[in-house]
DNA sequence: TCTGGGGTCCTCTCTCAA
DNA sequence: TCTGTTGAGAGAGGACCC
């Protein structure tokens, strides 16, 4: 989709039609999730740092996002894909691959079927995409890249909306490319290329793949050097199973108080959980991740004997796995996550699995036992928080410990995930309440 | 100017057991 | 009993994607 999230705003909105509207986090710590074509134009782009956005734009409208309506229209567009084929891979909210080599002689060649999928989704969602076509993944998405419109100085230079790559025209449109446009390469390994002399494609090509391997490992190089030959055997996957889910968030001010932390583990534990659940499934693996000040990183997992999925359980780990980290220095952002999946039966036959454990274990071995306890002795409880927060919501009830001075620390996604509220102050001087 | 959130995958290191 | 090797799994960090 173009600018999906800034055009799903403008579609509801059509106030914002041809301005420069930004999605995304508008605090001094927020990031450009999304923008219009109109603020391209000024160098804005997605990922961006608020602030910069604002200083290249001043005149920017920022939205702050509504995370459930984008997956609202998400699932409309997907319903829209999987009517050519129901081979359909999502990639986050707003990109699809489609495998229709199915359906290539019920509707037409792949130039008619990107046409035709391009034409429905402008009928149904009243929203554009760009659609490419090709003998894999990797060149459908550089096509759909290459059939987006483009933001200029002077204005947006339309795209031609649908590209396909013949077969036997690969290598003539994948060589003259950028290196850093396949897929797989980000600004650390594009350095990397960059320093053994590799700018395009071609010229990846013509690196020996143990060049390759020594820069950038085993599996990277060996992967990129088949790309730049065209060869992407990845194949379109119509469900991937979810293999972590985590809740993250970045706090306006940094924090140090112990008593404000534990009950943010507890309310991200109890979000993850929840998600956990959700999906019927539990994990024996927690991690958490800490962010500081100077924003540097570090992780620390535990992965246990059995498997859990209640919040207090999850909380039980996180909350021991915080306490062996430094935080004196100050917390910008917390995170909690869970992986190792099981099913959800593994964590509620847990009473016939656990070892005793001993007085004298380690802090582990007492986190364990401690959610091992709560493991067993709250999953019939969740049940019925489940339910209650279905019916009334994420903040109708939660543990003691969650609760904050403005009432229960809310674990549900956030509608805006994308950095804190604003802190600064709307760039146009007016109430974002108000607009 | 000072970098979100939710994910996946890979690499390196360490430990443990065979 | 000690030493070296190998493989698996865990833990940590990094890079990348949208």
């Amino acid at each position: 989709m173009d600018s999906f999230f800034a055009s799903v705003e403008v579609l509801d909105d059509p106030s914002l039609a041809g301005k420069a509207v930004i999605v995304g986090g508008s605090g001094s710590r927020g990031v450009v999730a999304s923008c219009t074509y109109e603020a391209r134009a000024f160098g804005v782009h997605s990922a961006m740092p608020s602030l910069r956005a604002r200083q290249l734009c001043p005149q920017a409208i920022f939205v702050d996002g509504r995370y459930s309506r984008y997956a609202q229209v998400s699932a409309r567009l997907h319903d829209v894909l999987e009517s050519f084929t129901p081979l359909v891979e999502p990639v986050g909210l707003d990109e699809a691959f489609l495998d229709v080599q199915g359906a290539l002689r019920l509707l037409g060649s792949p130039l008619e079927i990107a046409t035709a999928i391009r034409t429905r989704v402008r009928e149904e969602l009243r929203l554009d995409c760009s659609v490419g076509a090709g003998r894999s993944k990797m060149l459908a998405k550089l096509a759909s890249r290459a059939a987006k419109p483009r933001a200029e100085r002077g204005g947006t230079q339309p795209g031609p909306g649908v590209v396909v790559v013949e077969p036997g025209q690969e290598l003539a449109f994948l060589h003259p490319l950028a290196v850093d446009r396949l897929w797989g390469v980000g600004p650390a390994t594009a350095k990397r290329l960059h320093d053994i002399g590799v700018r395009t494609v071609g010229d990846l090509a013509a690196v020996p793949v143990q060049v390759l391997v020594r820069a950038l490992g085993r599996a990277h190089g060996e992967h990129l050097h088949a790309l730049s030959r065209g060869e992407d055997p990845d194949p379109v996957v119509a469900h991937r199973p979810v293999k972590s889910v985590g809740h993250e968030e970045t706090f306006a001010t940094d924090l140090v108080d112990s008593a404000v932390l534990a009950a943010h583990v507890m309310g991200m534990s109890e979000s993850v959980a929840a998600a956990l659940r959700r999906n019927d499934r539990s994990a024996r693996t927690v991690t958490v991740k800490v962010k500081f000040p100077n924003l540097s990183v570090v992780t620390r997992s535990h992965t246990l004997a059995f498997a859990v999925d209640t919040g207090s359980a999850i909380a039980a780990i996180a909350a021991a796995l915080l306490d062996g980290i430094d935080v004196q220095c100050g917390v910008r952002l917390l995170g909690v996550s869970a992986s190792g999946f099981e099913p959800a039966q593994a964590g509620r036959q847990l009473r016939f699995e656990l070892e005793p454990v001993q007085a004298d274990e380690d802090v582990a071995a007492s986190a364990a036992a401690l959610a091992a306890d709560r493991q067993e002795h709250w999953h019939d409880v969740m049940d019925a928080v489940d339910a209650i927060r279905e019916r009334f919501g994420t903040s109708a009830v939660g543990t003691v410990s969650m609760v904050g001075p403005s009432g229960i620390v809310v674990p549900a996604r956030r509608d805006a995930p994308w950095g804190p509220k604003s802190d600064l102050g709307p760039a146009d001087g007016t109430d974002p309440a108000k607009k």
